[in-house]
DNA sequence: CTGAAAGCGCTTACAG
DNA sequence: CTGAAAGCGCTTACAG
């Protein structure tokens, strides 16, 4: 590092060097950072010039910990940032910023020991975040953990993944895509539609009862559910298999990088989509507008869950709103909404 | 919240408590967290056991703040989590992770004001980072008010973007790979290649040049560059364009996402992929091997690039290795690869 | 090798 | 409305 190059940057001023400043005491500074309550005017006055003249700016460790509470949100997930995990942490950020918070996102890695998880764990909660947000908590991950190991007075907030009782946890309304989808390809005058399952579906509100509901209101066959990994690769098998079967007009994909397995699958079997069969997707993945065929899904608007999650704690915090921990919210609105792109047409007969 | 199912977080033990329960002073516990230097082996095994037992975790910002230095990573990106981004991210955070160093994600909203980037920045740094890694910095944003503010004794690793002189800063060997990609076009007997470059090339290192010095090796005729946004509806436009030049019968493409764009233009044209044209795209993105054709591509493996510079910082800190920042390091080895697919042939005639 | 004491930069009762 | 003082949980000279 060549240090010459970069300007010498002086130690940072202190809540002291402001106090001076503005002839006042380290108290009063103390309470023009935090409210402006209870201050005379002219003291406010002063101790903002005081600020502005040396470009002041508290230390977030030191409030953090005299305060036992730093300004600061940590954000859990699992180890792969994959497209709604990204979304959702470009919420919680913009949010988050916008509060003039901080965010700490802590990737974690369930390959690594449940030591090294508390480990990591422990760490990140030692350093008294404001709130605590879990992306898509898993069982048998850190989830158990964070909650065991976090302060009973810190709102946590998890976002997806499986039920937790008692935690305040947010869900989009993936039945209604499920049902918008299904019911979508229902019209086109399919006779029925399969489904291929995301792992990790153990409630009710699931894409995949949004599906069966869909079907049983058409009077439609349920046909045989299939379930992938998240690996499009086994996605692919699956679309093979399907594409041997020419009861297989329609395929509803739990996600779109699943879509876009079935339909590698379903080529390599000789099936075009959509003339052969038609496969939607879910969630709006970037991919999904950029795929040949392009592919109808379900939007899903992450970076919305992932900025309300960050605004009820903050809103816990600010106001004392309570964060309604027995019903889990399901949150939705005209974001989330049926994209009809090519990859779904009425069946050739 | 309902804190009644949360089992009741007792106050985490202090290095007070251990201290006690050890039966020696807080400084012998403090050294001993440190690195265990200078204190009796007997004195160790009781403070290891103290803190076993109490399963005590030193306060990350007691620690910052006493030492004015604390156990944190600070990453700044932009707002947008592209695929490289996320992939970057979590290199730096599995070299983090394992060595117990928590890392924070600061992603910066260009679409901010100034004053309230500065905002963001000036706190974040006022954590006292370890030390600081930007991701893909540009010219005109948070950049260089991250090395204004910095404490000049903290390193910092850029990673790609700009370049800034004197600094630290990782590249990849984008220019092997631009070769690579414009030579197995080449090779498959193409006359010549085009390029759609992506945005933010000023240097000599790129794709762009790999490109052409492929074609001035090979005697090729060097056509036209053509640059578009990062947005793949601009791709599309050039892709249509590009289709109706029957001269242009291979398409080196600035990544992966610009590929399908200028793949979908080429359909929309009458073109088909790689039968009238072969196209390459750049990075190995997921989406490289769903798509139809699948793409042919240059391998990045961004994971290694975080940890690469999660562990400069880490020799700087511990063992004092300078970071030798008057040359950017380029970094690339088995990992990055040319990776051929389904979307390059050899040209019809 | 070890401990007592000061200090990191704030917040927060406690007095006034 | 305002200030002096204690304390948050550590690290770090300073003595010994």
């Amino acid at each position: 590092m060549n240090e010459s190059t970069r300007p010498t940057a002086k130690k940072s001023p202190s809540i002291n060097d402001v106090a001076q400043l503005a002839g006042v005491s380290v108290s009063s500074v103390s309470r023009y950072l935090n409210n402006g309550a209870h201050l005379r005017a002219d003291k406010k006055e002063r101790i903002a010039q005081a600020i502005a003249m040396l470009d002041y700016h508290p230390s977030l460790l030191a409030r953090g910990l005299a305060a036992s509470r730093s300004n600061t949100i940590s954000l859990f997930s699992g180890q792969r940032l994959l497209y709604g995990v990204t979304g959702c942490i470009q919420g919680v950020e913009a949010a988050a910023s916008a509060a003039g918070i901080v965010v700490n996102v802590v990737l974690l890695d369930e390959r690594q020991s449940p030591d090294q998880l508390r480990q990591t764990i422990k760490s990140t909660l030692s350093a008294n975040p404001l709130g605590v947000i879990i992306d898509q908590p898993r069982y048998g991950t850190g989830c158990d953990e964070i909650l065991r190991s976090v302060n009973k007075d810190v709102p946590v907030v998890l976002i997806g993944g499986n039920r937790r009782q008692g935690q305040c946890q947010l869900f989009t309304y993936d039945d209604r895509g499920g049902y918008a989808v299904t019911q979508h390809l229902l019209r086109l005058g399919h006779k029925t539609v399969f489904h291929v399952a995301v792992p990790e579906e153990d409630e009710t509100q699931t894409r995949q009862s949004g599906w069966r509901k869909a079907l049983e209101d058409a009077g439609a066959r349920i046909p045989a559910l299939y379930r992938t990994s998240w690996d499009p690769k086994d996605a692919e098998a699956i679309g093979r298999k399907l594409g041997q079967d020419d009861e297989v007009t329609a395929i509803f994909a739990g996600n779109d990088e699943i879509a876009l397995g079935i339909i590698r699958g379903l080529h390599a079997v000789g099936k075009r989509v959509p003339d052969d069969v038609s496969v939607a997707g879910f969630d709006d993945n970037p991919i999904a507008s950029l795929s040949i065929p392009s592919l109808t899904t379900w939007r899903q608007d992450f970076e919305r869950i992932g900025a309300f999650a960050t605004n009820l704690i903050l809103n816990r915090i600010r106001q004392g709103t309570p964060l309604e921990s027995e019903i889990p919210y399901y949150i939705g609105d005209d974001a989330d909404q049926l994209i009809v792109r090519e990859s779904t047409a009425a069946p050739r007969s």
